[in-house]
RNA sequence: GGCCAGGUAGCUCAGUCGGUAGAGCAGAGGACUGAAAAUCCUUGUGUCGGCGGUUCAAUUCCGUCUCUGGCCA
């Protein structure tokens, strides 16, 4: 069987879910989850994962699995997904990936830098180094073993993750780069085909607020409460957005009268930057009604 | 009514010992290969509350009015 995927990206609150669930209904196809927030089990109000309607109607695969203090990553998310395809008997195309984080997508398009796993230790090594010595320094020993580095001086995230490569394996990200575009073993193997879900700002805008307002009505303060209960507080995904601001919320150091604001606002510059990263992908074919695309579906499917 | 503290960028505030101003946040744009809903980069002309006065020059000093907050009556 010639086996395809269907992409459905674009920004939060546009409708993706919706779309999904409407191919995966009409071609028999399964909803396979690229969103960075809807892998966690623990974060399900204040990522606007599926309900329980929505998973009746069409098979769901990737959402609500990984357990705290447990943290995803794009190669995991790679991993999982091609085990996924190869182990899973029932599942049935198309594929239907959909999500926002277009790193992640990125990846299974594209495939990640071939680069194994890397000690914790030295993870948290090379980070307590940066806090006490501060970035200039890390930097310093970056540009030096590689000069081509496009990291920026600033950026201490990338600047620690270039330097965790270095340490554990002697390799340069900016080599890793070369090499990668001339290996396509990392390379999704089915043909594909882009949509983007997008609406009028201030129509988003306004599904923001009411998905806000739902959230916090749904119980995300007590979402993220039972974590920090558990003593989860620093773990990651808590800095996203609705849960930094709700973790903030109830460690006292925010009110909570401004609480649904602070979500609003967080969500409008993740749209942003989602519709940033989307942006320079010509081949996203993008629609506000879905039905200016199903055509262009059928006629993939076929 | 009296006293005090304030009125400076959309918001919170710095500052100018007199030469027409700058941070953070927001907004806008951008980058992005294992935390990505993260991380980072670029981008700030606004009657410096109104009106008068002093001065070559006032947002900065003086007077007055006005608004906000606090205290005293």
């Amino acid at each position: 069987m010639n086996k395809k995927v269907i992409f459905v990206v674009g920004p939060t609150g546009a409708g993706k879910s919706r779309l999904a669930i409407e191919i995966a209904r009409k071609y028999n196809g399964s909803i396979v989850n690229a969103d960075s927030i809807q892998f966690y089990e623990d974060l399900k109000i204040g990522s606007a994962s599926p309900s329980s309607e929505d998973l009746k109607q069409a098979p769901h695969y990737l959402y609500s699995y990984v357990k705290a203090p447990l943290e995803m990553t794009a190669g995991a998310f790679l991993r999982d997904f091609y085990q996924l395809i190869e182990t899973e008997k029932k599942l049935s195309f198309p594929l239907i990936v959909v999500g926002g984080t277009g790193f992640y997508i990125q990846a299974l398009e594209k495939g990640m830098y071939n680069v194994p796993p890397i000690d914790a230790s030295l993870k948290i090594e090379i980070e307590e180094e940066i806090k006490l010595h501060g970035n200039e320094k890390a930097y310093k020993e970056l540009i030096a073993f590689d000069p081509q580095t496009k990291v920026h001086p600033n950026d201490t995230y990338r600047i620690g993750r270039a330097l965790e490569v270095k340490r554990a394996f002697n390799f340069k990200m900016s080599e890793l780069k070369e090499q990668s575009e001339q290996d396509t073993k990392y390379k999704l193997p089915f043909a594909q085909l882009k949509v983007g879900v997008d609406l009028e700002k201030d129509v988003l805008k306004a599904n923001i607020q009411k998905r806000t307002t739902k959230m916090l009505n749904d119980g995300l303060l007590d979402e993220v409460k039972s974590l920090l209960e558990k003593g989860y507080a620093d773990w990651a995904p808590l800095n996203s957005v609705g849960y930094f601001e709700a973790k903030e919320c109830l460690q006292g150091k925010t009110d909570r009268t401004g609480l649904a604001d602070a979500i609003n606002q967080s969500t409008y510059k993740l749209i942003k930057k989602q519709r940033t990263w989307f942006k320079r992908d010509q081949e996203i074919q993008w629609t506000d009604n879905f039905l200016s695309v199903s055509e262009a579906i059928k006629h993939f499917l076929n």
